[in-house]
DNA sequence: GATGCGTGGCC
DNA sequence: TGGCCAAGCAT
């Protein structure tokens, strides 16, 4: 068996592979497209990054394509009523995003006359804007030479330099390097080819070291277990917690919808009436804490995974004649339910009471 | 530094 | 099939 022992890697390389293996995304000024002339729009950048925290380019890819259609400038987007760019933003998840997307909007239009700062330190001082999309905007957007590490980029240096520690300890450890490899000449590709590599080469489960621009200077790979980085502190187990979701309808066809608070899980959100979620497993999942007296049915139950927690919900149901007064919530027609801003786990519940409540229902 | 915060796809 | 993971941020 051979041991070889790496070089010590630059950025040249990396850029080569890029230029040839580029992902075209929609959001994305592409090598060619540059060659052109064409520049990177800081709004479309920005909104890029944000909806790509912690998702998935194809979960994206529809919401991109629609916001901008909607909201072609971040000042219609500053404009735009909150209840539609929450219920726009309804399915992505992770809604403080959306909060706080509309909160820079209206920072960069009334504070900034609509220009985004072209700066990390003037970008990070917007909300939602933390550590890696500052560093992203500013590189993709204004050629600034910063240092942008996502997951992405923590495996890949985790591996280039078998760094042993941990995450997120090892994070100052792996921004150095990253800053030391970040070239002045083109930091935004150089950002961008970095998160390809480890979205296409350099994946948690097999990678494809043959194909790596870095297969020559990978401390991971000359000690022939690229897999074992990063290394990764253990995670808490997630607990169960059980509620109950109650769906009335008349026979009109309206259901009784509420708004969540603006704050915490689901913040600002559309609901139908829940009791609290907790570890119980009594009466508090009953039809006893219905929002009103009525002949509640059971209708079976929907499992949703948070991030934090598995949610267990019994889903009871009611016909009623007519419209009550409700103090807390809103008549809204079940033909009206798309433009809602209902989160996913919303949806599912409706679907068990209602199946053709929605085209797509899931769950 | 630890915790709260969604969703869907993958093997 | 269920655990893991995806271009993180705020507190």
């Amino acid at each position: 068996m051979t041991i070889r022992t790496p070089d010590a890697p630059t950025a040249s390389p990396l850029l080569e592979w890029y230029d040839r293996h580029h992902r075209d995304l929609p959001w994305r000024v592409s090598p060619p497209m540059a060659r052109r002339g064409i520049k990177a729009d800081p709004y479309h950048v920005w909104l890029s990054e944000v909806m790509l925290q912690q998702t998935t380019v194809q979960a994206v890819k529809p919401y991109f394509a629609n916001f901008l259609a909607k909201w072609p400038t971040v000042t219609d987007l500053a404009n735009a009523p909150s209840e539609l760019v929450m219920a726009a933003w309804a399915g992505l998840g992770y809604y403080a995003r959306a909060r706080n997307l509309k909160k820079c909007a209206e920072a960069v239009a009334s504070q900034h006359d609509g220009i985004f700062p072209d700066t990390e330190e003037g970008l990070k001082a917007l909300p939602g804007i933390g550590d890696y999309t500052a560093a992203a905007v500013a590189a993709i957007a204004f050629n600034r030479q910063a240092a942008v590490m996502d997951g992405n980029v923590e495996r890949v240096i985790s591996r280039l330099y078998a760094i042993a520690t941990p995450l997120p300890a090892a994070k100052p450890l792996m921004r150095q390097k990253v800053a030391l490899l970040t070239p002045a000449d083109r930091p935004g590709d150089f950002a961008q080819a970095m998160m390809d590599l480890g979205a296409t080469i350099c994946t948690p489960k097999r990678p494809a070291c043959s194909l790596c621009p870095f297969n020559g200077s990978c401390e991971a790979l000359s000690l022939h277990d690229p897999e074992q980085f990063p290394v990764k502190a253990t995670k808490k187990e997630k607990p169960i917690r059980r509620g109950a979701a109650f769906v009335a309808v008349t026979s009109d066809g309206d259901i009784l919808l509420r708004r969540r608070v603006e704050s915490g899980l689901l913040g600002g959100m559309t609901e139908i009436p829940t009791t609290a979620w907790t570890a119980r497993q009594d009466g508090e999942t009953s039809a006893e804490a219905a929002p009103f007296k009525a002949d509640w049915e059971s209708a079976g139950s929907v499992t949703h995974v948070f991030t934090h927690f598995e949610l267990r919900l019994s889903i009871f149901r009611v016909a009623i004649a007519n419209r009550l007064k409700i103090d807390d919530g809103w008549w809204e027609p079940v033909t009206n339910l798309e433009a809602q801003a209902l989160p996913t786990i919303m949806k599912k519940a409706i679907a068990a009471a209602i199946p053709l409540a929605f085209k797509t229902a899931k769950g």
